[in-house]
DNA sequence: CGAGTTTGACCCGCGC
DNA sequence: GCGCGGGTCAAACTCG
């Protein structure tokens, strides 16, 4: 009832802006199937905990009825969302200050890097997101702002790790682990752990959101039972096909009616709770064939709220991820789809550059994206600098790896959306020579692309 | 000079 | 109990 409520007013948020058109949809059956997904935390792999379990999966999902309620201890507010469908629509300043995600602590925390204090969050601690994406940075821009406290060399691996703190708020907890893969050094495995005591910037809560949701999975005991994580194994969740409707990921763009599928399928994911962290691995940088789609999955679903044969992410539906993450003042800068392209700028007015990645001066002058550029008028120049400067923003990478998570999501519901006008946003196979590069693919009507790599970026366009 | 990074030392949990 | 490895601390260093 209340997810109802939500989406009714997601949609409105959209639609009060012309260029924002929120879709966020709950299948009418979810409402029985989120009694499956709990919340709770410190889940146990083991049987013994079970009961532990149990008790903490009641307790969660009493605070669902209190509202959406996600992993790691983080609480969606929809009563923001609400009071912005009440008031101005307008204001991008309010707006963006609407649309972040408050995740309140479980308790005001001081700072916990005392090891006092660890030891109270030792539950917080156990849940983990890692997220293995290619990435020629040393660190994905995820949105947030982190300090380096530490580097150590980790066994069988000749990369060093890195490991960050949040610094957006002194208080905060989160922190996460940088690191590359042996196997393939182009592949950045970044592990978050915690949960964000502050405000995010929207930029940030694309990534929040999705390794939460991830980690709320994780933590659901009806979905460890399924994947048979009482053994501790890892599971890979391509093979396991398990139906997982997760609240938090639940939020791929759909049509009421078309949302009859809350199957998601992680294809390329795992879950794995051998260690004393469960973790949940969203692998974004293995190409894998879906039994579903028959392609490299993460690819990412829009639905034209209107006719549109246009790569118009203006005229697309998008989930609140997608939206926030295109249109939140950091994007907004980058991807303004019809305006000019300028450097991020924090809260400050200072530029934005978490991930100390040298700006190209160049873009930030006078490159354009608009709508007609993109969809109609292919001019290679403009575009290739467009493009770069697409993926050279220092937030575009954490949009791109939020929409890909989130297209996991996605693909659920893929084949019952493909039967209507689809457009399709889908990160490109690694097995393409170049890396990170991303393609736009919308499909039917029109299909166009953008590609990039570190030596190279190019942007195919396909009427 | 302040903020952030580097890096060796230290702490702690876990397995043997 | 011991050793190993992961994680953290904090002084030194770098950079703007």
């Amino acid at each position: 009832m209340q997810d109802h409520k939500l989406e009714r007013e997601m949609r409105e948020v959209g639609e009060g802006n012309d260029n924002l058109k929120l879709s966020l949809v709950r299948d009418s059956t979810s409402d029985e199937e989120s009694e499956l997904v709990s919340l709770s935390l410190g889940i146990s792999s083991t049987g013994k905990h079970e009961k532990n379990n149990r008790t903490e999966k009641i307790r969660e999902n009493e605070d669902l009825k209190e509202g959406l309620s996600l992993g790691l201890d983080i609480r969606f507010d929809p009563s923001a969302i609400k009071n912005h469908s009440t008031e101005s629509r307008c204001d991008g300043e309010r707006k963006e200050e609407e649309l972040r995600v408050i995740w309140p602590p479980s308790k005001v925390l001081k700072r916990t890097w005392d090891k006092s204090e660890a030891s109270q969050h030792v539950e917080v601690k156990k849940a983990r997101v890692c997220i293995r994406a290619r990435c020629d940075t040393l660190t994905m821009n995820d949105g947030c702002q982190w300090r380096k406290y530490g580097q150590k060399m980790a066994k069988g691996n000749p990369c060093p790790r890195a490991y960050y703190r949040c610094t957006v708020s002194p208080s905060c907890p989160v922190k996460k682990q940088v690191q590359r893969c042996a196997e393939d050094m182009s592949i950045l495995i970044t592990t978050y752990e915690g949960t964000h005591n502050h405000p995010l910037p929207t930029s940030a809560t694309t990534i929040a959101y999705t390794t939460s949701a991830a980690a709320s999975m994780l933590q659901s005991p009806s979905l460890t039972t399924q994947l048979g994580l009482a053994n501790s194994d890892t599971v890979p969740l391509i093979s396991s096909s398990v139906p997982c409707n997760l609240n938090a990921l639940n939020f791929t763009s759909s049509y009421h009616h078309l949302s009859k599928s809350p199957h998601l399928y992680f294809h390329t994911s795992s879950i794995s709770t051998s260690n004393s962290h469960p973790t949940v691995t969203l692998d974004l940088a293995t190409p894998q064939t879906s039994p579903h789609i028959g392609k490299f999955t993460p690819s990412l679903s829009f639905i034209p709220k209107y006719s549109s044969t246009n790569v118009d992410f203006s005229s697309s539906t998008f989930s609140p991820l997608q939206s926030s993450m295109l249109h939140s003042p950091c994007y907004g800068d980058y991807f303004n789809y019809g305006g000019l392209i300028t450097p991020n700028r924090n809260h400050n007015g200072s530029l934005m550059n978490t991930g100390k990645q040298p700006f190209l001066g160049h873009l930030c002058q006078s490159n354009h994206i608009s709508n007609h550029t993109i969809s109609k008028q292919p001019l290679p120049d403009s575009i290739v600098a467009a493009t770069k400067a697409i993926t050279a923003a220092p937030k575009f990478q954490s949009a791109i790896l939020a929409a890909a998570l989130t297209a996991y999501a996605g693909n659920g519901v893929r084949e019952n959306h493909e039967r209507h006008r689809v457009q399709r946003m889908s990160f490109s196979a690694p097995s393409a020579p170049k890396r990170d590069s991303v393609i736009f693919q919308p499909s039917h009507a029109s299909k166009s692309s953008f590609g990039s790599s570190s030596s190279k970026s190019n942007l195919f366009l396909d009427q």
